[in-house]
DNA sequence: CGGTTGATTGATACACATCAAACCCCGTGG
DNA sequence: CCACGGGGTTTGATGTGTATCAATCAACCG
């Protein structure tokens, strides 16, 4: 279990039209890993709307979730009440792991449009885990991903001006959307400016600004009316956008 | 499952007051959890030197590590060569985990100092996880743990001014060094001013300048002679010391 | 020693935050 | 139907925290 996550290049795939970056196994591997927990364990489902939290930031840690459908920002919160969302999660990934560690949850975990969450029990899990190894490298890959997520996160964050952060984080949801089976040149983002600033630590203007630029670079753009939908005509152009934006400001940086 | 309400007035009477307080069994913790994996597991001990890699991003995921000694610094990468230290480990801690869900390592794990890993091949851990549920509870436990950290980190990048961010720096390792059962008012940093800015995403003459204003307040203080040492007489002074940078720049900041 | 690497400090530049005004969309109620 | 209000967005003018550039200094070492 532990290889070729990333390439699987013996199943050939349905969804035809998907970009090329996408391993076509994704949407199977998400419904598998969904299929077994629920044929392995007592799960309870629980329908949220936008702004209901699953878990929340000091609550005693009895469950973990995992996200069906809907999309849901994690944040986290600091002594002196600074707000900061720390991670997206979508259909197939888990809720609450960082609660695992000190007995209770580290971040809050909310609804950012209406969906459904299965809650399992930790200790059914755990069980669940030695009965059924797949649900263990389930859990395992959920974990690590997120951790490798983070690490990007933060690469992004430290290394690359306000526009560049902005096109990875369209880059990002549209990666995400595909993976699950969705068309990601028309988005649906769930999120005001004020949220992507403050994920992507910047303020809503900035964002705002940012996005004009790339509708004005023809990189985005809006349709008519709502301006929360935004076509991505090609992928590509998002990832070339980061690396004009990055490459104006960061000649080269050595650690050394 | 609460629901709603962004702002539920019983969000903020938690224990929050607890001044990063340490738990006096955290060594005992530590040195049982690498006596349960020496005794359940074929370990390969390895001696590393400042500026050794551990592991390497990209590498085949096999092993994880586990520090028995020594200072790890993790550090990720950009496709265009951007440097991100993303994680700093110390004895106790798991290396390599974000490869398991890839299949290879996503970020180098770097020595900064003398030290030993122990090596564990993952599919021996994965059969020690179930014959032995504490060889598991190990494992998710430095997940989870991982995880959180680096949702403070994401916390402080965003929402803190330099001087704030260097000061929880300090405190950080002050608090990782203690919880090993070392003393914590004098320490010794393993890493250039260019790799702790590098770490809290600003430039090695902002730490630089961040710590000089600390010792201007007696916050720390510096021996004769090597400004790599740092002695901190009172850790609760960084605390403090940081709510006031921090106070500064932000009076308040909303989500909504 | 001189040479090298790291740290400090100052002067200046710039990316982004802040402040402010206007606009758009949409639900509500007269 | 339009008036109204309010949350979200856009855009401009201005301020500032930190980056950048540059010079000096300190410690180490063959």
């Amino acid at each position: 279990m532990t290889s070729a996550a990333t390439f699987a290049p013996t199943s050939a795939s349905p969804s035809a039209s998907v970009p090329a970056s996408v391993p076509p196994s994704a949407p199977q591997r998400i419904a598998g890993m969904l299929k077994l927990l629920e044929d392995s364990l007592p799960i309870h489902r629980h329908v949220v709307h936008a702004g209901d939290t699953v878990c929340q930031a000091g609550q005693r840690f009895v469950h973990l979730y995992i996200v069906n459908s809907g999309f849901f920002k994690l944040v986290n919160m600091s002594e002196e009440g600074r707000e900061q969302v720390v991670g997206l999660h979508f259909r197939g990934d888990w809720l609450g792991l960082d609660g695992i560690a000190g007995g209770q949850y580290g971040c809050d975990a909310v609804a950012m449009d209406t969906g459904e969450v299965w809650a399992i029990r930790y200790d059914a899990l755990l069980q669940a885990c030695i009965a059924k190894p797949a649900v263990l490298a389930a859990l395992h890959q959920a974990m690590s991903r997120e951790l490798a997520r983070d690490h990007d996160s933060m690469l992004s964050l430290c290394t690359l001006p306000a526009d560049a952060r902005v096109a990875g984080f369209l880059r990002y949801w549209a990666d995400n959307v595909s993976q699950r089976g969705l068309r990601a040149d028309k988005i649906m983002l769930r999120m005001t400016r004020a949220e992507i600033g403050n994920y992507l630590g910047m303020t809503l203007e900035t964002v705002s600004r940012a996005l004009s630029r790339m509708a004005r670079s023809d990189v985005i753009r809006f349709p008519e009316k709502c301006r929360r939908d935004i076509h991505i005509p090609e992928v590509g152009a998002l990832t070339a956008f980061m690396q004009r934006a990055s490459a104006a400001a960061a000649p080269a940086s050595t650690l050394h």
